[in-house]
DNA sequence: CCAAAAACATACTACTTAGTATGTTTTTGG
DNA sequence: CCAAAAACATACTAAGTAGTATGTTTTTGG
């Protein structure tokens, strides 16, 4: 049980890799085992459908992904503020496995899926609180320490810089170049200023 | 030559209200034709294929839809960080026909199809610039005014505001629910009011 | 009114899709 | 070592897809 556990997880990451140049939709099956060199016997082996699959990459690839590089540097005791742009700028200008031109591969499949896939929702729904959460704690940590000014809202303030990134990500994919991301950057910088 | 525009109008407008609900890809010229009640011959008469049709979606009711919902409210004259709130306000809380579990049709083309065709990509390129001019014009609209302060970045400010505008529609779609929208919206006056 | 072009209708094709049926090979525990 | 289960392989099906071929009807200008 564990050349079995392999194939799994190479689906997984080459159909992953697939979804997020191509879209969840316009990625066939025949194409993923094209690509893995894995027969349609084997794919069906480990999952029951598609969508099975597709539920997987988010829980079993995004999730501990989201805790290594969305999360993870939010929980370092740095100052908050700081902390926060250091994530965005690390996320949208050095992370060498986000693609400007094919933006967040979460919001791709929240795009794709939401409206008609409830199980996808659900998945999407609790991938983005986790991040969510992280910020918002760290907010409400800055303003105990009183490096954030207590009348900040912490919910309020963390949508408002995640839509940004989601948002941003997108005006990446219609330009396809980084140089959104640094506008964008040089005015969250100063928005989070404002925050102090 | 009018009921033929007619019919035209009609496959455009369906196509487009299934699009925005399902998506471009997942919706077929045989759903269109069953809803719009017009044969394959005449769809195939109007658009010598779907993506022609596609980019007619774009070219010949978004951008006009843009220039009234998007732009106009822009260009009143009013005070120019109130009426970016108010534009805002009014595209997500109250347009009756944006729904929130169905988010920002721009965006949604944007995530589906710019990956891969570049004729789509230019289009919504277009379309979103002329909505990100229509802003820059008038935040420096607002420093000559005096309402806007001088060090202020339009284009920067621009990108941050439309970010989250795009974001937050996103997260609509996960959740369902124009709560997000409220947190979003009271963050972008608050950042506006920074601007002053 | 009437030909010619415009506008539409119907039946079909070639291809792709997710998924299945039915095998064979490989691994594993006793 | 060897049966039984796990892991994979191959060939197929049924349904959907964009697009076409070939009609018929409707509109239009002279």
């Amino acid at each position: 049980m564990k050349k079995a556990e392999a194939t799994r997880l190479t689906i997984l990451e080459k159909a992953f890799e697939l979804i997020y140049v191509k879209g969840y939709q316009t990625t066939s099956i025949d194409d993923i085992i094209a690509t893995t060199k894995v027969t349609k016997g084997a794919f069906y082996y480990h999952f029951k459908n598609k969508d099975e699959m597709g539920l997987s990459i988010i829980n079993d690839l995004l999730k501990p992904t989201l805790a290594d590089s969305f999360i993870g540097p939010l929980q370092t005791g740095a100052d908050p503020l700081t902390a926060i742009y250091d994530l965005m700028y690390n996320l949208l200008m050095e992370n060498e496995f986000l693609k400007v031109e094919h933006g967040c591969p979460a919001a791709n499949l929240t795009h794709e899926m939401t409206s008609w896939n409830a199980d996808f929702n659900k998945a999407l729904n609790e991938l983005t609180q986790q991040w969510i959460d992280a910020m918002i704690d760290l907010i409400e940590r800055g303003k105990t320490d009183g490096v954030i000014r207590k009348d900040v809202n912490a919910r309020q303030a963390t949508m408002f810089v995640m839509s940004g990134y989601w948002g941003i990500r997108n005006f990446g994919k219609l330009e396809r170049s980084k140089e959104v991301y640094l506008s964008y950057l040089n005015e969250l910088k100063k928005y989070l200023e404002t925050l102090r």
